[in-house]
RNA sequence: GGGCGCGUAGCUCAGCGGGAGAGCACUCGCUUCACACGCGAGGGGUCGCUGGUUCGAUCCCAGCCGCGCCCACCA
């Protein structure tokens, strides 16, 4: 047998990559209707996108467990696809027309979006590939793009089914609008960050009689489209003042006082300037008051409407600082000192939202959260680490109105129509006239929809929803998400909502939350401060086996630094692995059906079959650290250290060979799903194996009867080797045994350390013991092991004379 | 402002009520015919700090000190 004694993952990995695909051993059946399915939808990529640490750790996550359950003969779908990323990708398409002097507006809307196919088709989609090169079993065959045909259909269906059933509705409200964008965002895109800030204290004179009231704001421009001042209505500063009238600043618009009691009055002055068109507090004070929304910022972030002419066209700075300069020279300024809080940024583009009041569609969220969350209360649906869940649960508790259009174009286009007299008409497809009024003149609504609208509903329209499909019927509901934290609310809760609305049941009932890989320096791993680091280059340097090895130790419930030891302890392994096995290669062929003899045999099947109850036990609980450090044990201690060491001798005995090629078979076997190429790589050199490993049954439980002797000849190994004594490991174990705990002619060496430490530890049982308090309130097994322990320490110092 | 999490060996992390662990790194000994990406042995830790509960605390409770994350309409 000709191998390398170093295992080299180059080439046998792509191999196994294509063979199997290939082979079709990826696919899922939906035509079979006998084993039972297991399914896991992958969170869709940006169709833009390229493989970061993030994808690597959640693909591995998923694929171990699609493995596994393959090899337990689940009819298994794990299904790819990519999402359109609607301002993502439109953003870098217009980046690239600005490179050529041209934007989408020089280009219109046909236009733009051949555009943008034509930049999908050259850079877009190349995900996959890697995630191929990881050696992720998706069904590639099922590949889906959220602007597949189909696909827009299951979006359209979706919102007219909300609209019939009066979720969705248009109305003009407060929303983020971000300048840079162009667009407005939803409350989730949009991040608190704390800024430096101005607060800047004006008075605003009384209308009949003296004095004024004083406000506190930190967007003075925003000043010219105030219509009222608030006070909370108990506030004895102030309360006597609700109902009379002050005079704004520069406009000189009379405004009234009114009591409302979201004015804290413990900020500031304890009045609040309103200003319902560009602020979200004062919208909602506004709204309940009945006063007018005026705007005098615009789209543009430019000063607009009805304001005095040497204000339009400022930037809202330079209307501020204007508007400062009018309260000085008018004696209204009385102070302005510095404010540090939390404003929010468009966290695309980092640019502060600027809050407006537009008309916009909306999505009416309560309704569709409830199951949500009853199912995620009932555990119907369950997050690991469980924390997740309860904070899923608390966004659902207390959702909001979901502001759904977007000012783009790349995306799905809402399936909106107006009339000439502004009736709207919602339909899947092109509507011949508009419901209301029968016109026949139809204008459709030029917005997308938020990326995330579509997103919600890839665990049903992957599978060819809103069309009663094969795949639908077998492969819904599916069983396990598995994500990044990042995308709970955005995605996981409205896939959840998604579900049980269109299909009446949930997409999963396990959600797995992995832990984010942050840079070795504890900071996030970040593209544009350089501080990714490029799975494909450890793919390429270690292999995949040793990198899925290493992010599956990585992993954790809770975030971890990125270590590249955890990946060279994956190559290690794989080299281990891979040189047992050309041991027992170079022996010579097995003879099948040999039953286990030696006390050795029955052991290493013993620890194998333990080993194999803990890891389902770890997969289980969604535990992969757990699992990989078990399967690294198992193949260095138990299956090379210690059970090829013992049967080294015997190798010429086919017997011997046989039950060490059945132990190799089911290690391969308990392997595979965390290191699947090299496993598979063995597997074709055994003999007589003329399937895949990919799809070879996973281990039966094998019970065996050991007698504990291994265990006594590896703590008497131990003792010798400590004491300088070397000893063979060759030779069956109970020779060993006898042999150094009664020594003879082998013995020699130190034992008085060993003497040294069991003294100590009889000396401790002892202390324990007499203490009258631990025998009377400790636990009756605790007192019992305790007295076991100390005797088995008397008998081995015993045994060291 | 509300919530969550983390501080354990030089590094990355397990353990979470009864003897401090793993891998790497380090020291020593082995070119032993599967593997030097190996084998064997070893050094290294007041388990952030201070109190409390307990026969017993790295583990539970409280406070403090550091670090991180999420949510959030105090202008």
């Amino acid at each position: 047998m000709e191998l390398a004694t170093l295992y080299n993952p180059h080439g046998v990995e792509e191999r196994w990559q294509q063979t199997w695909e290939a082979e079709g051993l990826y696919r899922a059946d939906d035509a079979d209707e006998t084993r039972p399915t297991y399914v896991i939808a992958v969170p869709p990529p940006n169709v833009t996108g390229a493989l970061h640490m993030g994808h690597a750790l959640n693909g591995t996550i998923q694929d171990a467990l699609i493995r596994w359950h393959r090899m337990r003969g689940f009819n298994t779908l794990w299904q790819p696809g990519y999402d359109h990323a609607a301002i993502s990708t439109e953003m870098m398409v217009e980046r690239q027309l600005r490179t050529e002097g041209t934007s989408r507006f020089d280009l219109g809307r046909e236009q733009f979006l051949e555009r943008v196919w034509e930049w999908l088709h050259q850079y877009g989609g190349i995900i996959m590939g890697q995630f191929r090169r990881l050696g992720c079993s998706l069904d590639y065959d099922r590949e889906r793009f959220t602007m597949d045909d189909g696909y827009v259909r299951a979006v359209y269906r979706f919102f007219v089914d909300l609209y019939e059933r009066g979720y969705m509705y248009r109305d003009n409200r407060i929303v983020n609008w971000c300048t840079d964008c162009a667009s407005t965002v939803s409350d989730l895109e949009v991040e608190h960050i704390d800024v430096d800030d101005t607060l800047t204290y004006a008075r605003y004179p009384l209308v009949d009689g003296d004095g004024s009231v004083t406000i506190a704001t930190v967007r003075p421009a925003t000043i010219l489209a105030d219509v009222a001042v608030a006070v909370h209505p108990e506030d004895d500063r102030y309360k006597h003042l609700i109902g009379k009238h002050v005079r704004v600043p520069v406009v000189d618009r009379v405004v009234p006082i009114i009591g409302d009691e979201a004015v804290e009055t413990d900020f500031g002055t304890g009045a609040l300037k309103i200003t319902p068109g560009h602020d979200p507090v004062d919208f909602e004070i506004g709204r309940k008051h009945g006063l007018e929304e005026l705007t005098v910022i615009g789209l543009d972030g430019r000063m607009t409407g009805d304001i005095p002419d040497e204000y339009k066209g400022l930037t809202e700075d330079e209307a501020a600082d204007k508007v400062v300069q009018w309260l000085k020279d008018n004696d209204r300024l009385e102070k302005r000192e510095h404010y540090r809080h939390a404003v929010g940024h468009c966290d695309r583009s980092g640019t502060r939202i600027q809050p407006l009041v537009l008309l916009q569609w909306w999505c009416e969220m309560g309704d569709l959260a409830r199951p949500a969350l009853e199912a995620i209360e009932s555990g119907r649906v369950r997050f690991h680490p469980p924390v997740h869940g309860r904070v899923a649960a608390d966004w659902l508790r207390a959702i909001r109105p979901w502001n759904v259009s977007r000012q783009q174009w790349w995306g799905h286009q809402l399936p909106v129509w107006y009339c000439a007299d502004g009736h709207v008409t919602v339909s899947e497809t092109e509507p011949a006239a508009c419901a209301e009024c029968g016109a026949g003149e139809l204008t459709r609504d030029p917005d997308v929809l938020d990326t995330w609208f579509s997103s919600a509903l890839w665990p049903f329209a992957t599978l060819g929803w809103p069309d009663d499909t094969r795949a639908l019927r077998r492969f819904y509901p599916g069983d396990v998400d598995s994500t990044a934290r990042d995308i709970i609310f955005l995605w996981v809760n409205r896939m959840i909502m998604a579900g049980l609305f269109e299909l009446g049941d949930i997409p999963f009932h396990d959600v797995i939350i992995h832990s984010t890989i942050l840079a070795p320096d504890g900071q996030r791993m970040s593209k544009s401060k350089g501080t990714g680091i490029d799975p494909l280059e450890l793919i390429d340097q270690h292999g995949a086996d040793s990198t899925r090895y290493g992010l599956l130790k990585m992993s954790s419930t809770q975030d971890v630094r990125f270590s590249s030891q955890q990946i060279e302890e994956g190559r290690r392994l794989a080299n281990k692995l891979w040189n047992a096995s050309r041991l027992l290669l170079m022996a010579g062929p097995e003879t099948p059906d040999a039953q286990p003899s030696s006390e050795e045999e029955r052991w290493i099947l013993a620890r194998i079959d333990a080993t194999r109850q803990v890891v389902e036990d770890d997969l289980a609980k969604y535990d992969f650290s757990h699992a990989v450090d078990r399967l690294y044990h198992l193949t260095f201690d138990d299956f090379c250290d210690w059970y090829l060491e013992a049967i080294k001798p015997r190798l010429g005995d086919a017997q011997t060979r046989a039950t060490a090629f059945a132990a190799l078979e089911r290690l391969l076997k308990l392997l595979h799903p965390v290191l699947p190429h090299v496993t598979e790589e063995i597997w074709t050199h055994l003999p007589g194996r003329e399937s895949r490993l990919i799809v070879a049954p996973w281990p039966e439980p094998l019970p065996q009867e050991t007698s504990g002797e291994i265990e006594r000849a590896q703590t008497a190994a131990r003792i010798y080797r400590r004491s300088g004594v070397r000893i063979a490991l060759a030779g069956d174990a109970e020779r060993i045994f006898t042999a150094v705990v009664r020594p003879s002619a082998n013995g020699g060496g130190d034992v008085g350390k060993e003497r040294d430490r069991l003294r100590k530890e009889i000396e401790r049982g002892e202390r324990m013991l007499a203490n009258e308090k631990f025998v009377a309130n400790a636990a009756p097994d605790v007192v019992d092991a305790e007295r076991e322990k100390l005797e088995q320490y008397r008998a081995e110092l015993d045994a060291l004379g």
